[in-house]
DNA sequence: GCGATATCCGTGTATAATGCACATATATCG
DNA sequence: CGATATATGTGCATTATACACGGATATCGC
């Protein structure tokens, strides 16, 4: 049944959206950090220099949102910003050494927490939901990114 | 790599927690409904009568924003609210008909929607996720509360 | 090379969402 | 009955978010 699937993850988004689990991997971390600032910086330590623009894309939100929350985490040090190496436009955010030592710090108490949360499954098991959580994320993503293709001055549905 | 899987898992987090899926899923189904209103509705119609804080416990929000916001979907008819059986204190949420006419028309919505994504799915590989999610979902449901004990209650048990 | 168009970014502005503190009503326990 | 805990709702301030606009740069067609 498709509804069992669909329900399995909300359930899980629910969890993950929780403020608890990232309260707890910054308490462990023992880094104190602005819950809306957390996944960026997270994002821009793992994926490498990002534009404003594909880290709102990321993230879900509206390009200026993420501007003046990269804004923030280059106010505190975690950040930097400089030119884009081929496009002068963009102004990549790339994390400094502090950023680095709390990406890590949080990757480390977030492994710990997914050995908690994982304790009793096979090896074979977390291998099988890596593998196919992978291709659902990317089938999902193929197909929002379809259904919103770029068009220029249509952002969202039309809905009368 | 358990890295993988957590990248997996934001990715997909990522993708849900977009506007376009719900806004997909409401132009589908033909209705309009504030985006923050959606997944109340959903909740409420999915897991039957409701109180304020359960229903905020589910969505990870504060009970004064659900209260709120549950007050919008009885104003716009789509539940009800009334005295808990068991329970005065508690002004249990079900959805009205119409309400659940939406809710419907949302799920057959969302059934295309799901097949869509896992057209090129075996039986099997969706049998299995659909497994490994639900176990995911309700390991990590465990560990939050576990973290989370009502300090005076104490319902959980103590997570240091 | 040059203009037209598109993209990236930041800011001004308004709105919505959220959380905290507090108040009220009911339940439960001794 | 009194003391404590829980469910709900509201006043209030803060924050997040989106939309609209303008400036800077890139790219394309000529």
């Amino acid at each position: 049944m498709r509804n069992e699937l669909h329900e399995a993850l909300m359930d899980l988004v629910g969890v993950v959206n929780r403020p608890q689990p990232d309260q707890y991997l910054l308490n462990l971390a023992g880094v104190s950090l602005d819950r809306a600032l957390f996944p960026l910086l997270v994002r821009i330590g793992l994926r490498g220099p990002l534009g404003v623009v594909d880290l709102a894309e990321l993230a879900g939100r509206d390009h200026s949102t993420v501007s003046r929350q990269v804004a923030k985490l280059e106010s505190l040090g975690l950040v930097e910003r400089r030119a884009g190496a081929t496009d002068a436009r963009v102004r990549e955010a790339v994390v400094t050494p502090a950023g680095q030592a709390m990406v890590d710090t949080i990757g480390q108490a977030r492994s710990r927490m997914y050995a908690a949360v994982l304790a009793d499954w096979t090896e074979e098991d977390k291998a099988t939901l890596t593998r196919l959580l992978r291709r659902l994320a990317d089938r999902a993503k193929e197909w929002v990114d379809a259904g919103d293709p770029h068009p220029p001055g249509n952002k969202g549905a039309d809905k009368p």
